[in-house]
DNA sequence: TTGCGTGCAAAGGTTTTGCATGGCA
DNA sequence: TGCCATGCAAAACCTTTGCACGCAA
């Protein structure tokens, strides 16, 4: 399951670069610009590459916004990586991406599974929505 | 702000697989190989244009699923409401994606508004995980 | 007749892939 | 040294767009 591969210049640039983009969302034409501004050249193939794999280890989320536009990554932090049982809500007026631990919620999983044989990957999935704090402002 | 627009045996011919289609998924590929096998022929840019319409007019809904992939449009029939009470499932291995209807998800809905304060959309969001059929083979 | 709808092909943008090279262990 | 990672360019892919023509009203 764990599969280390070799360490890499490329791979430590691109972990620096998640770090400092915690919490925020990124595409891969992000990550290139933002090295190409300090004269840092990386492969846009190779970015792609570390970021699937960076998606399938469930280090970072993959986002799609709107239409046919970029892809958008986003690192949440170590947390993320422990808990497995927590949800991740992202709101579409403000971006804002809630992480929330519900036992009823946990419950879901169960359900799915029991009732319609479907294993819920928590890591992947992503409820789409409006957080409080945008609907009260739309009122 | 009602374009009514010309009527053509191309909108109607769309018009027709919608209803046909009612309560499923489907790509504008599947659209133009669907008049393909029956001999009628469309042209990919004009199935666009006319699905854009209708999505804009609220009539059909368009869901970006996966990586780079096509994108889904689903038609829910007359009720406008309808589509608020599924959700898509999407398997991570076979990549179907899993049309679920289940009252006791609808009341997901209301859990996460209630104690959470959040409005799920469920025209958007997708439960990623593994399907029956893949469980199975992997056992 | 007017001008929207269509079809074709080309363009557009994002992501993937083949292959030779570079670099980690 | 053995192999994975990288970089480049080309390919693949879905979708949009320009333009001339067709067709509804």
């Amino acid at each position: 399951m764990q599969k280390t591969g070799y360490k890499t210049r490329q791979q430590d640039l691109l972990l620096s670069y998640l770090k400092e983009m915690q919490g925020k969302h990124f595409t891969a034409e992000d990550v290139r610009a933002h090295f190409e501004e300090k004269k840092i050249s990386i492969g846009i193939a190779t970015i792609y590459r570390q970021l699937e794999k960076l998606v399938n280890e469930g280090k970072i989320q993959k986002y799609f916004i709107d239409d046919h536009s970029a892809a958008c990554f986003e690192y949440d932090g170590e947390k993320c990586n422990s808990a497995e049982k927590h949800f991740h809500l992202k709101c579409e007026l403000c971006g804002r991406l809630i992480h929330l631990e519900c036992e009823e919620l946990e419950e879901l999983g169960g359900h799915l599974k029991t009732e319609h044989g479907f294993v819920i990957n928590p890591l992947r999935t992503v409820f789409y929505g409006v957080c409080t704090e945008c609907l009260n402002k739309t009122k």
